[in-house]
DNA sequence: CTAACTAAACCTA
DNA sequence: TAGGTTTAGTTAG
């Protein structure tokens, strides 16, 4: 698995992908150091810390064109962020989860039952709010665009604030 | 209309 | 089996 951290005006986002596309990204991180800690944590989470060799060719993955978007994004501008991803940790159900939030037009939102419903489990909204939560790859899968029904904001397991950071860049405002 | 509480529903570890 | 980024229904103020 490859590694790297890229660095926008809000921080330093550690990213990690392989051959077939993102594997991580995470949120920005204050300094360079706490984002290395990071990437490291993500990568040996997912047991694939081993065999980082520098030397193979993987640059099918367009890793100029996420820099740009990444800084972009954080600079207030409207990003597609759409990127390969590599779903081979997350779980068929999560996978189907993830893939529809993608869809989520930037400067929109849904709620965790609409998901569920597009996927085929009306009252699976529960399961999709787990399935979010155990999102990788932030923003380029927008889970920060799926709030609850009644227009409240929702959970975020990174944090709230972060949430609601995310969701002002996109000009949407809650609470 | 809001707040509080309950039950139902579904996936993951 | 417990618990999570939920939701719909009921009841009280």
């Amino acid at each position: 698995m490859e590694k790297a951290i890229i660095e926008t005006s809000a921080g330093y986002i550690g990213l990690g992908w392989t051959v077939s596309g993102l594997v991580f990204l995470n949120l920005p991180a204050s300094t360079l150091h706490d984002a290395e800690m990071e990437v490291n944590a993500a990568a040996d989470s997912l047991g694939a810390t081993k065999g980082t060799a520098k030397g193979s060719q993987v640059n099918q993955f367009d890793f100029k064109k996420i820099e740009c978007e990444l800084k972009s994004f954080f600079d207030g501008k409207t990003v597609s962020l759409s990127f390969p991803v590599d779903w081979a940790y997350h779980t068929d159900f999560q996978r189907k989860v993830l893939q529809r939030v993608c869809l989520i037009p930037w400067g929109k939102v849904v709620s965790y039952g609409e998901i569920a419903a597009a996927i085929g489990n009306p009252r699976g909204a529960r399961a999709v709010g787990g399935a979010v939560g155990s999102n990788r790859v932030l923003l380029v899968v927008p889970c920060h665009r799926v709030i609850a029904h009644n227009g409240k904001i929702g959970g975020f397991g990174s944090g709230l604030q972060w949430k609601r950071k995310l969701l002002k860049l996109e000009g949407i405002y809650i609470g």
